[in-house]
DNA sequence: CACAATCCTGAATATTTATGAAATCCTATC
DNA sequence: GATAGGATTTCATAAATATTCAGGATTGTG
């Protein structure tokens, strides 16, 4: 019972947000489990999951959560808070107004462009690592188009 | 005062369980700031910690029992976190999932790795500047070795 | 079978966390 | 300084979770 419990209880919660015990205990009992809140309580820390303050859900630790389209929050991110950009060899420096690097930042690594290895971004300024020169040219054109449009 | 208690907030999360907002609490008092649970409870979820069933203390997403020897710390931070790498003459790219590469950079500090001269992160991103291309080249080595284990 | 030891569970309850509403604090502007 | 608007905090309370205690099951042993 109680193995073949847990591993519904997995199951379930890698597939919807479950953020109580008490909506666990209702999808366990639609599978025809009927227990109480306690058993969960203890279930769940048998099963080492993790309740994320984020959102309240629990999760399996490890287990990422993937967004919406990252693609259109970069092109309006660029358009509201870029000031300035140049390429430096492999590296593109970002300008934005003071203290948005940060979620500009973001919002590249998370678009995960080809040509982009990677950001480090502090105040004003953000640091594209690009995966070489040219791709350097090509991520600069790109966001420069960007900002015209 | 809200930014500077919430890192004050990470800080003490990563030297010792804390395993309710009340103890949190405490804890805060003892650096010479008072607030109520509530807001305890809002900055957790602001800093997106979570709350491990296993032990009930809070945790950031990621970060594994810091303890004696950080080598195996850092293997266990690479193989949960580490999404993509990638070495760009002497610098080294880390791609993690969103929001994990404070934790990471800071297991690679603490285990002083040869090769490394330092580390700076952002949000998914970490440059890790090497103390040569050669090393830059061992370093990835290295690391992807510990993915495959 | 009888017994003991152990595991699992539910009920009741204690503890912990989240939240709505009001109060207070900031910051910018006149 | 006075004031508006927003952010942040507290207070009070609701909601969610953990735990204690006791009552079956189940298993192993003589």
């Amino acid at each position: 019972m109680k193995s073949y419990r847990q591993s519904l209880v997995l199951e379930l919660v890698d597939q919807e947000p479950i953020t109580s015990q008490e909506q666990l205990r209702e999808r366990l009992k639609g599978r025809g489990i009927d227990v109480t809140q306690a058993t969960l309580s203890r279930d769940i820390r048998d099963l080492g999951l993790v309740k994320r303050a984020s959102d309240g859900a629990y999760r399996r630790p490890g287990v990422e959560e993937a967004a919406g389209d990252p693609l259109p929050v970069l092109r309006r991110a660029v358009a509201e808070i870029l000031r300035g950009i140049e390429a430096v060899q492999t590296l593109v420096v970002l300008r934005t107004d003071p203290g948005q690097a940060q979620p500009l930042a973001i919002a590249i690594d998370r678009a995960r462009l080809a040509d982009v290895a990677g950001t480090i971004s502090g105040d004003d300024t953000i640091l594209v690592i690009c995966r070489g020169e040219r791709e350097a040219q090509t991520f600069r054109r790109q966001i420069e188009e960007w900002v015209r449009t």
